[in-house]
DNA sequence: TGCTATTTTCATTTTTTTTTGAAACTAATG
DNA sequence: CATTAGTTTCAAAAAAAAATGAAAATAGCA
């Protein structure tokens, strides 16, 4: 019965529960700062306090959260490298698991989410320079300055990004 | 007229224009980033490469976004310290102009938006050392280990903050 | 002070994002 | 190979976020 399934998870350990309320929490607040849905910051915190592996729907249960938001969370935490599914013998379902190294976790997350963004930058920044007015126009040096804090500010984040993988080495 | 105005003030200069349309697509994209909404991307988007300072509603009438928008965008730009108001002679309008220095802008950033949640991340995990099963219990050293490496995370993020804030001095 | 141009506020509407749930799909197992 | 447990997908519903616009507030000016 699913009632009881969620009742004997949830009362296993009271000191466990009150824990996962707090990485829930917590997770739900990282997440959604990377732009990432209540319920994969939801997952994660979940997952992140669990001793053991856990199956996608224990995780719904858990979380009273449709079996379809537990797939597409799961998904994306799977993208971002943030979980690993764990072989557990005689069950075929997968059984979910944290990647607990937060390194890994923002280096998949800078390369994938920031990286792109960056690298169209530096092509809009191209873009602009051509269509710089004339030399001679009364403004050219007010974009001319403009385009150079541009320039500067994505190099500054180029810089940054390997700046912060190598800070992440906790 | 409204029409008229508007047509003059896009067709004053085609190549700003152009410089003008990249510059909001190049603003609209970061400030997404940061989480905040289109509008105030392109706002700060039109006034960055805006060589005179405008006014509220000439910002909403070259954005075709509504007054009220443009008056909660310039809120948000004002509260970040990303635009600041210039006196003009004889006119009683507030005109405004961006603020281009990266660095003051994201570090009003750091301090208003990251720092409050670094902090409360702090809390919480004390609150959690509290609740961590006994030094008995069999999954003791697993909520350990979990908890120091959130800690980590916390005390990686303190210092990736000053450290950003020292990379963005363009 | 009263008048009016300008700005802010906020209830309502619109748009976007997220979640749901049921059908389709997949792949282990007898 | 047929059954079925497990998972994914995706159209529709719900929730959240953002934009609108009109009324209220504010502030410069005569």
């Amino acid at each position: 019965m699913d009632a009881n399934e969620k009742y004997s998870l949830q009362t296993k350990n009271e000191v466990l529960e009150a824990l996962e309320l707090e990485s829930i929490d917590f997770f739900v607040r990282l997440m959604s700062l990377l732009g990432l849905p209540r319920s994969v910051g939801e997952i994660y915190g979940l997952l992140y306090f669990s001793p053991i592996p856990l199956t996608m729907d224990q995780v719904a249960t858990k979380l009273e959260i449709s079996i379809g938001s537990a797939s597409q969370g799961l998904k994306t935490l799977r993208s971002l490298k943030a979980v690993k599914t764990s072989y557990v013998q005689g069950d075929r379902r997968d059984h979910y698991l944290a990647e607990s190294e937060f390194r890994r976790l923002f280096s998949t997350f800078l390369n994938d989410e920031i990286l792109p963004h960056l690298e169209s930058a530096i092509d809009r920044i191209k873009r602009m320079e051509k269509e710089m007015p004339a030399e001679s126009s009364e403004d050219f040096e007010f974009y001319n300055i403009r385009i150079e804090k541009l320039k500067r500010l994505t190099k500054a984040s180029g810089r940054l990004l390997p700046a912060l993988a190598r800070l992440l080495k906790l």
